[in-house]
DNA sequence: ACGAAAATAAGAACGATTCGCTTTTGATCG
DNA sequence: CGATCAAAAGCGAATCGTTCTTATTTTCGT
């Protein structure tokens, strides 16, 4: 991901569409709220406004380069598009989000969908429980 | 549904929770919004304020009477619990929402997240398509 | 480097939901 | 059956996440 990827978008190269491609490439969640990416421009030392911040992951959304997702807790989470669709598995404890596909379960979707009548067009499935990482219970949200 | 699933659930019987619980009961949708509720209960002639509505649907879903769901659109809806757990199928032109439960998916789930070393506390899964009602696509939200 | 078109900054606005405070009400007890 | 009191409702202000508006700045093709 690079400027390449942002004109192939049709969008104009800027600095704070590289600083923000930068961030979600080099997160540590894979899974960043807006208030989060923010937060690390801040940190960084750049001087980006949260509305910016926003209207460029809407962009960037509409471009393909990112995905948003509505976990439990109010607000979304942009997630860099690497290629394959999948679902996700969220830790309750700790927020850490975990990345599946499973062929059974796709394909069970379409089936149900096409028996009550439904042209699939996309889906949402969200699994909450607790992880078993060591440092688990002690990050938050 | 009444006044004793109200009294079982440690909550005092009062005029807004008995007439929330026969809104949602008699509901032409089965997933209303906090607002949707509201506005029945002014149709309905009753004097009860949003704030209100919001406390008691949450009271309620803390009891398990009701639950909350987060599809697209920013808003949460609200669904009398009646026994069995589903997922569900929502017309992304209509709004219309179809229920339903797929064993094979449920399993799959469980499967799913021991694989990832999770233990898994609940799930959401929502389907978005087009549905084929005839009368689909001119009723909105 | 120049100018048109696009993008940003900053803060106001917004919709959904919650909070804080005062008044009212339901349940219990005498 | 009415007094009492904690719980609940009412109501407006506040908050949260997000989007819009307008003036200013930046990018990019020439």
């Amino acid at each position: 991901m690079d400027r390449q990827d942002i004109k192939k978008a049709g969008l104009k190269v800027t600095l704070p569409r590289m600083k923000i491609l930068e961030i979600l490439e080099s997160a540590s969640a894979n899974h960043m709220s807006a208030e989060d990416v923010y937060k690390e421009l801040l940190t960084a030392g750049e001087e980006i406004g949260l509305a910016t911040v926003y209207r460029v992951l809407t962009q960037f959304e509409s471009a393909g380069l990112v995905q948003r997702h509505h976990f439990e807790g109010g607000h979304a989470v942009f997630e860099l598009e690497r290629g394959g669709h999948h679902d996700h598995i969220v830790c309750m404890q700790c927020g850490y989000v975990e990345e599946f596909v499973d062929s059974t379960i796709e394909s069970r979707q379409k089936a149900v969908a096409k028996e009550n009548g439904f042209q699939l067009a996309d889906h949402s499935l969200i699994l909450y429980g607790n992880c078993t990482r060591e440092n688990c219970p002690h990050r938050e949200r």
